[in-house]
DNA sequence: TCCATGATTCCACGATTATGGAAACATGGA
DNA sequence: TCCATGTTTCCATAATCGTGGAATCATGGA
């Protein structure tokens, strides 16, 4: 992963609705949601909701796929675990397991 | 760390000029580095560094110690630990082991 | 005390981002 | 085809962020 998408993954979630959206969409699990529904449960205007998930397709940590009238969007595991593996490696300066979460690596 | 702590060091770390200043003091190990040395290398004007410089410390992200006449700035590994370990646990709804990285943890 | 040097703050300007109502767009069903 | 419903785009406005020259502030040495 390259700076420039590493700043433009870290800048869609460094935004406490987008942040909100995200989490939701993680507790969703694979199958995803509706924006129906997250826009109710997060309180967020169909608009607003609309350009804070373009902000997260465009970064690539989300997923969207056509089911039927619906429109389901889904987290994309792999863009957040390439983020972290970025941090992991970027913040010890070669000594990952400083940085590493306890509860992951023990 | 809440989420606006998270956010807070997301968005101090979305930015390319902030992630290369990151970058460089993890690199400099725990004894840091100067401003001018910082500024010279990555050429950013005084004032922009230290603009940027600011940001880092209000997340928290960064740390600084005066040293005689300088002010020697270092990478904050806890807060680093504390974001990846944010990420980790919030990416794939209770299964870490599917998000860390192969790197650290197998 | 005065100076040299390094770092920060002040300030103004430009650029980017966030918000959400209203309108437009798609899709499935009647 | 027409309608209902869910979603996105358009748009204007507001707010925040980024930049960097100039001035100011600190510290150690002469």
């Amino acid at each position: 992963m390259e700076p420039d998408e590493i700043t433009e993954a870290l800048a869609a979630l460094a935004h406490k609705s987008r942040l909100a959206v995200y989490r939701w969409l993680v507790q969703a699990g694979p199958q995803g949601g509706y924006p129906g529904d997250i826009a109710a449960q997060l309180g967020l205007p169909p608009a607003t909701l609309s350009f804070h998930l373009k902000t997260l397709m465009q970064a690539r940590l989300v997923r969207s796929t056509q089911s039927g009238r619906f429109i389901c969007y889904t987290a994309d595991y792999q863009a957040m675990r390439g983020l972290i593996a970025y941090l992991t490696e970027n913040c010890c300066g070669g000594q990952p397991e400083q940085c590493a979460p306890a509860s992951g690596c023990g």
